[in-house]
DNA sequence: GACGGCATGTAACCAGTTACATGATTAT
DNA sequence: ATAATCATGTAACTGGTTACATGCCGTC
């Protein structure tokens, strides 16, 4: 469970509302913590009731009103103690991987290689977007330190685990597509 | 939900226990996707109400009865559905990098640093595994097809994944280790 | 006698998704 | 008129995790 710990993160380096932290997580955060605002506002509600966050009701002309959180003393002391666990290893869920290895069992292995194309495509527009960031926000990477170099290394993680699923899309359609050549011959 | 369809796989492959399912899914196919005995037990039971699975119970000496679970044709069916339909973008969850975003935040570099080294060695062991098992079972990958083939790709992605990965987190500690040098000196 | 493997499960809980609801303002 | 944006939420459901329970067999 590290949602809680994810806002925290996004609070901690700007207060904001449930609404505010919802846009965050449809970008930057959320390209590797995905969250709809559902679940965040719900996450909000028992992050005050725990007394992390406290939250500041502001009124706005033409428009509703909103809750500002920002995060109190036992909102920063638990993201330190967060911080120092251990963190499990990730467990593994590969659709595609799935779909794959099913493939011949169902006689789709036409169908699973479209999807293969697809996912491609879908990974490469996510690269792209990586590296728009890049560009923009990290002109020289070398000279980066402290938390800048922190931000820029995560969406590095981003893109080298982008690339790396591209070429396996790409070693998937070459090698299926040799098969299927080579056994309706 | 692709738990059903995970099962509908390994049991066209081969027919089998819960138990046995559950052992299947400690290696092999839990390598890309994980689960427990609990649930696979609780998922087998709703599949044999859909209809998508039989079960012959078989009696054994000195050992526990158990239920061998076979796929029928309505799990054929369902499972050819399913390769059929296009698959959602997997969203991502990536922990480690919630906690190096936070890191400065809680004061806590050093011991997130310590978590990609000891995150590195984690992967670099499943790295381990995925090669024994490409030396074993795929001593020539260029002469695969059909079934043998996907089954090797599958894998193939593992062993991509993990080898950016591991890359990721050379990266990391590099530029950590010189940055936290740089700034104290 | 204790532990690990075989074999099955129940119960409680937690996290995440989907659908629905409300209502004002601004842009097309 | 209609749709998009801002802003908050409830309710029902699904999927997954953790803890607990049972009982026999073979090995150390």
């Amino acid at each position: 469970m590290a949602l809680e710990h994810a806002i925290l993160v996004s609070l901690s380096e700007r207060a904001g509302s449930g609404y505010e932290l919802a846009r965050r997580f449809d970008k930057s955060i959320g390209f590797f913590w995905a969250a709809t605002h559902q679940q965040i506002y719900r996450v909000l509600a028992r992050m005050a009731e725990a007394g992390w966050v406290s939250a500041e009701e502001i009124a706005q002309q033409g428009r509703p009103d909103k809750k500002v959180y920002t995060v109190s003393a036992a909102g920063h002391a638990e993201l330190e103690r967060w911080l120092a666990e251990p963190l499990e290893p990730p467990s593994f869920r590969d659709e595609l991987g799935v779909k794959l290895r099913g493939a011949e069992l169902g006689g789709a292995v036409d169908s699973v290689l479209k999807e293969v194309e697809r996912h491609r495509e879908l990974h490469a527009e996510r690269l792209a977007i990586y590296r728009a960031i890049e560009r923009r926000d990290f002109p020289a990477p070398d000279e980066l330190t402290g938390r800048q170099l922190h931000q820029y290394l995560v969406l590095r993680g981003g893109v080298l685990a982008e690339q790396s699923f591209m070429q396996w899309c790409d070693e998937v359609i070459q090698a299926i597509s040799n098969d299927m050549r080579g056994t309706s011959r």
